[in-house]
RNA sequence: GGGAGCAUGGCGGAAUUGGUAGACGCAGCGGACUUAAAAUCCGCAGGUCGUAAAAGGCUGUGGGGGUUCAAGUCCCCCUGCUCCCA
């Protein structure tokens, strides 16, 4: 029995007009106030809930894909805290990096400056979005107090054999004029940065092994069961596993060098008939003989001002030479010659390959051009093709000409073959990868230094930790410098080495802003410890993170050093974990409506246009196309966030976001769609005014405490409603985060009340807007804190309870039974619940739907469905 | 060239995973209110045939084929688009 309390609130009657401004910045107040978003540490009752959205570059201006990242990671955040977690919910910036550099460079601004207060903009804009971050625990990456421990972890790194320099063929961008990892590298040869084309050049780097990981890094992408399958291939294919053998062949006139080559097709071995090194591959100095050492330095000139991808094209013809040197094949003994040329790479494998021109395209078209031998050991049948070879055979099939590996098929053969090999010390299997070590140097300012000294006794030696950070120097004037800045600093150069104390130098280069960004989520678990990075105490609690949502142009960049960073640490004392991050959400771009000239194709701004539906180019007269694409400055297409919360106000735009697409597509921009969800709000905000009306306290209404068999129909229904609203919604967002279809539900509830309301007893209305209000909170928090304290909530709604529909109140004790003729819908008929299938059956036969289809004919066959259907063949 | 994914009204998108295709919204149309307009509220709405209007029929999820009592959903082939790797 439940007694129906009026309503004694203190809140006056909520005024006529919805103002999101003012009441938005009300609830933000009160919610700073009362620390509503601080972490708390989770407990035997709560579990942990890790909310993380990819933290932004402090660019100085929030964009809408920044409102959409941050928007559904906060929904995630706030349902959680109402089903009962603790939710760790941090905020940071990944704050060192070029543009503030070069703001420096352009306009004379400090780096330091520009960024913080980039920061401080961004922090204001992203707090206008009502977002449920704890803000006392943001980390900024080129602040001491955090890249002081970016420079403890590299030296842990570093005592673990995991980081070293070496002089290798590195990637250069002559605009940003630094080094670049392979993967900041794109398939066209592009900066990912400046989209400058990148040069090669040969300089001494610092590198992390992350080849060292390349298997763990692979395999547990199978654990990633809640990873998007996209993100997982496209870490595969970088990684780029490939399974065969590995020959060795000794050089004819040197018995004591080696050349070994990678195959995965070593049942091929026989139609080896020469060796190709790469240019640079050292051995060639050793083998090759004075007379041609001119043409090798020729040579070498020239592939050297080839980019990695001309060397590799298909369409380029490839170059070579030969070096006046033979190699002895392990199971021939035969003199094969060795060559050189601009298709084989010296970063990758052995530097070397085998030549098979038989059965490999590139080795085919290499030895047509110049007038190598051919040997067929592979066909179809097993049978030699007669005659000149047009083509290579590139597939498997049944080995020919290959002594007493004759006949047997490729797969078979391939692992005979490798098992002969090891067994008479000349090869073995092996599994190589694509994957190249990273980069981390870059010959630029604002980065985290790195921790290493100089010394021309010691060599390198690390920084000890308590002499940590190194401190990157301040108020240097950037524009004289055009190799590292740091290098002429000579106050901060200038050091004593910390092994023997004689005069040494400090690294001037700095770290690929990745690596600060490749442990910031670990640092959130344990924001304040001054003493270690964090504790694996505190990892153990928090880690992994539950929820992380971010662009899909992370997939391999950051996902993959963050990745490999977790389990390189996880060698040390620090922590162990297999995995950073449980579930990935990879959300699609915010595109803008864009008109385009297809005649010129220029973009025609917004503004230009008269009639949206006719859109006319105002100078050519042309009709334009409108398509949606990724908002940009040159296309006209970008909607200011700012903007459209100064009109509209935060919750419509988090409404909106949500609401437009699923969270992984693309979401076009469209500003009456807005309208649409502005209207929706001030039709959820007139229905809460007008039940406010009827005075009555929900403080009795939590837990379905309503005796569904004592009410009428309408309020059986509008009962009916809410519940299979709040099963809907739950389902929703429990595992496949569809937001769109969740609000959709909302506006069903919110066309339910209005139809049925006023038709409903005090109990079932105060029942109805109670858990209406705590389903609205997630997506616009703000209006629905407000409809909390209008409607005699207690305390915050985003601290109280996630609803729990009522079973009975959505069982039903009729329904439609589709009754198909032979497959075809031709009608329903009411069907009590409880009905069985034989009842179903003669109800339908004696059905007027039966009586007009069936019409005497003869009913072959007939199917039961009970809830469903009835499928009666003819 | 290899791999992955997608294709549903005028538009964005739904569809309990094989059971009434088009929920919800935008745009549109009709009506109420208004001197009028906007806003708001109510209603209509895949296409097509049919009718005075209904009733009703046929057809329909990129194209073709298959499995099944039943296919947007499963299988095969084709076309187009997107992404990744060469």
């Amino acid at each position: 029995m439940t007694v129906i309390h009026r309503a004694n609130t203190n809140s006056g009657p909520m005024s006529e007009t919805y103002d999101p401004a003012d009441l938005e910045a009300k609830w933000q107040r009160e919610w700073e106030k009362t620390q509503l978003y601080q972490t708390r540490s989770p407990n035997a009752s709560k579990k942990k809930f890790y909310a993380l959205s990819m933290f932004p570059y402090p660019s100085g201006n929030l964009h809408m894909g920044h409102v959409r990242n941050y928007v559904i990671t906060d929904v995630i955040a706030r349902i959680q805290r109402m089903r009962g977690s603790e939710v760790l919910h941090p905020m940071g910036w990944d704050a060192f990096g070029l543009p503030a550099e070069n703001a420096a460079i352009d306009r004379g601004i400090d780096p330091r400056k520009w960024t913080i207060n980039n920061i401080d903009q961004m922090r204001n804009q992203l707090k206008r979005l009502g977002l449920s971050i704890d803000w006392d625990i943001e980390q900024t990456t080129c602040e001491k107090d955090y890249y002081q421990w970016t420079q403890y972890i590299f030296i842990e790194l570093y005592k673990r054999n995991l980081v070293y320099q070496k002089e290798a063929m590195v990637n250069w961008d002559p605009i940003d004029k630094t080094v670049l990892a392979n993967e900041q590298v794109d398939s066209e040869g592009k900066s990912w940065r400046s989209g400058a084309l990148v040069e090669q050049k040969h300089l001494t780097q610092w590198f992390l092994k992350i080849t060292q990981f390349a298997d763990s890094l692979l395999n547990d992408l199978d654990d990633l069961t809640d990873w998007p399958e996209r993100v997982k291939t496209m870490q595969r294919n970088w990684i780029g596993q490939s399974k065969g053998s590995e020959f060795d062949f000794v050089v004819s006139n040197s018995e004591k060098e080696q050349i070994k080559v990678f195959t995965t097709r070593p049942d091929t071995i026989y139609g080896v008939t020469y060796l190709v090194l790469s240019p640079e591959n050292p051995i060639v100095d050793k083998i090759v003989d004075y007379e041609t050492t001119g043409l090798i330095t020729q040579f070498r000139a020239q592939v050297d001002k080839l980019t990695i991808d001309e060397r590799l094209s298909d369409t380029k013809p490839i170059k070579g030479m030969y070096i006046g040197a033979t190699a002895i094949h392990p199971f021939t003994g035969r003199h094969i010659p060795i060559w050189i040329a601009d298709y084989v790479l010296n970063e990758y494998g052995t530097g070397a390959v085998m030549g098979v021109p038989a059965h490999d395209s590139r080795d085919y078209s290499f030895a047509k051009r110049y007038n190598l031998l051919l040997k067929q050991v592979i066909s179809k049948e097993g049978i030699p093709h007669n005659g000149p070879v047009s083509e290579p055979y590139i597939k498997s099939g049944k080995l020919i000409d290959s002594d007493q590996f004759t006949g047997l098929d490729s797969e078979v053969a391939k692992d005979q073959i490798t098992k002969y090999a090891q067994s008479i010390g000349c090869g073995r299997t092996k599994i190589q990868y694509r994957l190249r070590d990273w980069l981390i140097s870059r010959q630029r300012y604002w980065g985290c230094p790195i921790p290493i000294i100089h010394c021309s006794t010691c060599g390198q030696v690390p920084v000890n930790n308590v002499d940590l950070p190194v401190e990157l120097p301040e108020n240097i004037n950037l524009k004289l410098h055009d190799g590292s800045p740091l290098s002429s600093q000579n106050e901060w150069l200038n050091v004593n080495c910390p092994s023997c104390g004689r005069p040494s130098i400090r690294e001037t280069d700095t770290m690929d802003t990745f690596m600060c960004s490749s442990w910031y989520f670990l640092r959130f678990a344990d924001p304040f410890n001054n003493q270690l990075p964090f504790s694996n105490e505190k990892i153990q609690q928090w880690l992994p993170v539950d929820q992380y949502v971010g662009g899909i142009e992370h997939a391999i960049l950051h996902l993959l050093y963050s990745r490999f960073l977790t389990k390189a640490l996880s060698t040390t004392k620090l922590i162990n974990l297999k995995e950073p991050f449980k579930k990935l959400l990879t959300q699609g771009m915010v595109q803008g409506l864009t008109y385009k000239n297809p005649k010129t194709n220029k973009y025609i701004p917004n503004i230009l246009i008269d009639d949206p539906k006719k859109p006319i180019d105002p100078e050519t007269g042309d009709p334009l196309q409108v398509i949606y694409e990724k908002m940009s400055k040159s296309k006209h297409n970008g909607v200011d966030p700012k903007l459209v919360i100064e009109k509209y106000g935060a919750d419509t735009a988090r409404m909106f976001i949500l609401f437009k697409a699923p969270p992984e597509k693309d979401l076009e921009w469209d500003s009456a769609d807005v309208e649409g969800q502005y209207r929706f709000i001030v039709r959820l905000y007139k229905q809460v005014n007008k039940y406010h009306k009827r005075n009555i306290s929900i403080s009795s209404i939590t837990n379905n405490n309503i005796n569904n068999e004592s009410l009428n129909d309408n309020e059986k229904r509008l009962r009916r409603s809410l519940h299979n609203a709040i099963k809907a919604i739950t389902d929703d967002l429990d595992g496949s985060l569809q937001f769109n279809t969740a609000i959709s539900e909302l506006m069903k509830l919110s066309n339910s009340i209005n139809e049925l309301v006023d038709k409903v007893n005090d109990q079932v209305a105060a029942e109805t807007f109670s858990h209406l209000v705590r389903l609205l909170a997630p997506f616009a928090p703000h209006i629905a804190e407000e409809f909390w304290e209008l409607i005699g909530g207690s305390g915050s709604v985003h601290l109280s309870s996630w609803p729990i529909h009522d079973e009975e109140a959505i069982s039903i004790n009729s329904y439609k039974l589709v009754v198909q003729i032979s497959g075809k819908v031709r009608g329903t008929i009411d069907i009590s619940s409880d009905t069985s299938k034989e009842e179903i059956e003669e109800i339908a036969l004696k059905s007027d739907i039966t009586k007009k289809w069936i019409d005497g004919k003869n009913i072959k066959r007939i199917i039961v469905v009970p809830g469903k259907i009835i499928n009666i063949v003819i």
